[in-house]
DNA sequence: ATTGAAAATGATAATCATTATTGTTTTACT
DNA sequence: AGTAAAACAATAATGATTATCATTTTCAAT
C-alpha cells in the first residue's frame, strides 16, 4: 500500500479529533488544505484504513463515522444532536465468553448508549 | 392509528420470525399472501411500529433489521453471511451507570457482536 | 535521476437503501 | 350508508456510498 498525500492527511486528521467525523465532514474540512480533493477518495481511504484496522467504523446512527482511536471503548450517540461521544471503558471479558454461543467466534464489539448529551438538555 | 391488513401482517411475520429480517426481505416474503404489498408500506410501518416502541430497529451492517422482541437483549451479526443472532442477556446497570458522563440521559443502547457463526465455520 | 508497474487519484456515473409525493382506497366511527 | 382521517400502491426523489475510467502519483529497481 502506498502513503499517498491524501491517505496523510484523512489519517492524521482523523488522529487529531475526537468528533468521530463522517466521509462528508472530512471531506468539507480537508478540502482546504488539499482543494482538489474528492469525496471519493476519503471513502476509499477510510474504507482501506478501517479494513487494515487502522480505524474503526461506527454505524450508529444513519451515516457511517470514523474513529481513529482503535483502543477497546464505547461511544454516546446524542438522539438531538447526532454528536457521538467516546465512553472508555471496555465490556468486562466475563460478559463476552458467558454469552458467546458454542460453535460462535467473537471478533469485536459495538456498544452503543442512546439517549440525550449533556448540551441538548 | 388504524390497523390495517398490511400493518397486522407486517407486526405478525416479524413477531414469529427470529431472523431479524430487512424491509426488503419482509416485502418479498408477504408479497406471497399480499400480492399488491408495496415495499414503501413495510418501510413505513417498521419506522412507526419503532417509533411506537413495539418493534427494535438494529443498524448492525449497512441495512436495517427490525425485531418484535422489545425485550433487553443484544445480538450477534456474522460477518460471513449477515445472519443477525440474539444473545439473551442483559447489560449490568451498574455499567451503564457506573460510566455515562455526568449530565447525560441515558434512554437505551445497542450491543452487537460481530464475529463468525457456527454455520459458517 | 529515470523508468515502469502498481497503486491512488479526481471526476462523475451508478447503485442501493430509504423517504417523499400523489392520487386512490380503507378504516373506524357516526 | 356517509365521512374524515389514516393508510395504501406506485413510483419518483433523495442521500449515502461504491464503481468506473482515464490520468497522475508513488516507490523500488535500475
Amino acid at each position: 500500500m502506498n502513503f499517498s498525500r491524501q491517505r496523510m492527511s484523512i489519517l492524521e486528521y482523523l488522529q487529531n479529533t475526537t468528533t468521530h467525523p463522517t466521509a462528508e465532514e472530512i471531506y468539507q474540512d480537508l478540502k482546504q488544505e488539499l482543494p482538489n480533493l474528492s469525496l471519493a477518495t476519503v471513502y476509499r481511504n477510510c474504507s482501506k484504513l478501517a479494513e487494515l484496522g487502522t480505524l474503526i467504523r461506527l454505524d450508529a446512527g444513519g451515516k457511517t463515522h470514523f474513529d481513529a482511536d482503535i483502543s477497546d471503548h464505547q461511544h454516546f450517540v446524542c438522539s438531538k444532536c447526532g454528536k457521538v461521544y467516546d465512553m472508555f471503558f471496555s465490556l468486562p471479558k466475563e460478559i463476552i465468553d458467558t454469552n458467546l454461543p458454542d460453535g460462535f467466534e467473537h471478533e469485536n464489539h459495538r456498544l452503543y448508549f442512546f439517549g440525550v448529551c449533556k448540551h441538548c438538555k
